[in-house]
DNA sequence: CCCGGAAATCGAGGGTGACTCGGGATAATA
DNA sequence: TATTATCCCGAGTCACCCTCGATTTCCGGG
């Protein structure tokens, strides 16, 4: 059940390109966002278009591919924050690593978004696991009291997005406003 | 100073050709977004492209054009607000009215915070004036007491921005929860 | 009514990018 | 070394953006 380990290993060259193109993608997701340019990703890469396919036969699979690694750590922290702190606290932490995991890419609140909806994306998997965590930390929080009672897990998962786009935006600065001000509007006082 | 008069009136084919431009790309807008295809729209309109260029230099001037009835009656609206209402009534029935507006087109929200930003954009002028509105009101609510004292214009305004967009990747129903959660976590109790 | 020129239109053309697919190259294996 | 499954290449197709010189159309004056 695990996305890595499935049938014989890549070739020795296959394997290479592939992580080539990995560290070219994330270079240039990070200087132009989730929308950059596949054909210059597979040129810097040294490796042609039809490589680049091949290996990822969307921009949701190499997103995807890219974000793997990023993604368990995230979850992982996810699972784990019940646990550590009072249940107000877990949630507004895990709400800023979600907000700063999205910030890596420009596009990426709106591209997770997209992955949340559309069940076929690469990226559907991870979208509701993140929405999970969400729901469950938001719901402990308002069995602690500290949630008002009508708000919703969607409720906070839409406020992660809106955070993490308007960090895109504007600035980290305005985005870290905006979730402080969603904060005090979903808390009991 | 105006938008409109200016030089000489357009000849009789190019107000034909403009208004035909205008409605076609409304319509493909509506259902395609801010980013739908100009040469669709040239096609559809029965023009060739550079005769839409010849109208609207850019995409941002097409949005402009379309835009122009649509915000002058929003700013007539917000600049009325004050007078008919309690501070705070006035600034979110405003947050509403520029929600509402900018569900106008897929991507609009997004395209009018890339016009506020950048100067040179057909849009700045529209953009910088929303923001003014906004402003204003924002600065009453506050003085009424019904703001808290740190809640700065730029912060209603990133709200409105957040909740249109909101509003477009989700639902308006989920758009219009994040906005009362937020005007919640906006006002003093 | 016709004519000259300003105004407007046309659409080919140059660039960029997504995505496909069949032939050729190459690594693994016997 | 020979075989073959695997992998790579990149030209080709299509859509879109935007420009610009050639052409057509309108309109006011003679």
């Amino acid at each position: 059940m695990s996305t890595t380990g499935s049938a014989r290993p890549l070739r020795a060259d296959a394997r290479r390109n592939r992580e080539r193109l990995l560290q070219t993608a994330d270079a240039a997701f990070g200087e132009h966002g989730v929308e950059a340019s596949l054909e210059q990703i597979a040129r810097s890469a040294g490796v042609a278009i039809g490589t680049l396919y091949g290996h990822f036969p969307s921009r949701a699979a190499l997103a995807a591919a890219l974000l793997r690694e990023r993604h368990d750590e995230l979850f992982a922290r996810g699972d784990s924050l019940p646990g550590e702190r009072v249940a107000l606290d877990a949630l507004t932490e895990w709400m800023r690593l979600v907000a700063a995991h999205a910030a890596a890419y420009h596009g990426l609140a709106e591209f997770l978004g997209r992955g949340l909806e559309d069940e076929n994306s690469e990226l559907h998997a991870d979208c509701t696991r993140l929405a999970g965590i969400t729901e469950r930390l938001a719901g402990q929080a308002r069995e602690a009291g500290a949630l008002g009672a009508h708000v919703t897990g969607a409720d906070v998962t839409a406020v992660i997005s809106a955070v993490s786009w308007t960090g895109e935006q504007t600035s980290p600065g305005q985005a870290e406003r905006l979730l402080a001000l969603a904060v005090r509007g979903m808390t009991t006082r």
